[in-house]
DNA sequence: TGCCGTGATCAGTGATCACAGTTAGCGTCG
DNA sequence: CGACGCTAACTGTGATCACTGATCACGGCA
């Protein structure tokens, strides 16, 4: 039995199928932005190029559908879905809320380790803003994580995975707008903001982070509307 | 020209696939908890049962997992998820704060056409409730009509779906207490709530849509919880 | 020269087959 | 009589094939 007990102390063995790495391989791209909104895909192709059948890709591509990370045309063209200017609009009010919520929560539940890895992403994120020639997809990444280290920290999985499914939306567009628009990093208020999300949840205070997270989100949102890249 | 405009009138022609059929199915028995907390399924059984091959059954079910409502144990075991007494409680937080953001813009932006829709189905409820041997089914299903009328008046659709995926996880739990517990239909306080709601949304007020939803969805929980009939 | 029918080609959807792993039941041995 | 071990049935996963429908280019007719 010792043995046994001896064995049983490694093995979260997680299942891995096919069909789950296609998918993260996929939601990776369009959350970094690097499968923009208009791009075209199909199974085969996706399915060759990944070197799997079409199985897998089936797999995932049908609940990226379900996410609405992708849509089949009713031509049963398979695409990245263009984001209409009032869409855009929305979700940021959304975000606002639902990331605030997570934000607030994380300012009254986050343990020691958390918070030190939410302070770790800010000031990476802060170097890397600062930076004279600033690694755009690095940002991009980065950003994500110093972001994503503070939902981690509410304590509140099914959360996560709302807001997870929200970039999986925005991603595209956002991070597509970042790689047309550098400047964006230097010049925006995204840093500062981080910085008062840390200092909030140090301090316990929720209110603050709630508000320091609505901030962001609707900076960067504001910032790529008065672009004006979007359609209607 | 003229014929080819009369043809054009007619036809929205939605695709609907056999996949999206099944999906609905298994949905409305998962919100409407006819299917409880450890059921067990499998793809074989479930296409038997519907008539169609187990193609279709695995494109639903891959999204139902992916949507937390189903899930495969690491044995390849397919069933419907326990709910955790801490996980239930967290969603009832989360669920507070969103439907009650989707109420508050409700209160904004519903039409007179959408505020004659939530005022019907509240009445109906209100009636359901009251009635010496209500209909447990159709009750269920009432209340679901009342809340999504209230949501879809938000005019924000990818809210709406993010609350569709919370009743995905929570109905099993919900519904199959409710079936099990008659009697919190007539003496909750979800008939007065409701009308509250109603009538905030006709006065525009947000705030008091927005916490009448809230007190409404924390009610449920606190009665089942009560019952304290969930593991942990 | 311009339009429309027609074919090839490729898309997603559905069915069927093959496989590895698990489970449960039954027979056998101690 | 009880426990172990094997076998057979059944699980989800992946691959392959068949089918309907949509797009597009070519060629013939007006």
């Amino acid at each position: 039995m010792s043995a046994i007990k001896a064995l049983s102390s490694a093995p979260p063995l997680e299942r891995l199928t096919l069909g789950d790495q296609v998918y993260a391989h996929i939601r990776k791209l369009l959350i970094s932005g690097r499968l923009a909104p208009g791009d075209k895909l199909s199974l085969r192709s996706v399915a060759d190029a990944m070197g799997v059948s079409m199985m897998p890709v089936r797999e995932a591509v049908s609940r990226l559908v379900a996410d609405r990370a992708l849509e089949v045309t009713p031509n049963r063209a398979l695409r990245v879905p263009e984001m209409k200017r009032r869409q855009f609009q929305d979700l940021a009010l959304i975000r606002a809320e639902i990331e605030g919520l997570a934000a607030a929560s994380a300012a009254l539940n986050r343990t020691p380790l958390q918070l030190a890895s939410i302070a770790a992403t800010e000031q990476r994120f802060r170097l890397l803003s600062r930076a004279a020639n600033p690694d755009l997809v690095e940002a991009v990444e980065c950003n994500q994580a110093f972001h994503f280290a503070v939902y981690e920290a509410s304590g509140l999985p099914d959360l996560v995975e709302i807001i997870g499914g929200l970039w999986l939306k925005v991603g595209p567009v956002i991070n597509l707008d970042l790689r047309e628009n550098p400047e964006r990093l230097a010049s925006g208020s995204a840093a500062p903001l981080h910085a008062e999300v840390l200092a909030a949840i140090g301090a316990g205070d929720g209110k603050r982070a709630r508000e320091a997270i609505a901030a962001d989100i609707r900076g960067a949102a504001d910032f790529i509307l008065s672009r004006n890249r979007l359609p209607d």
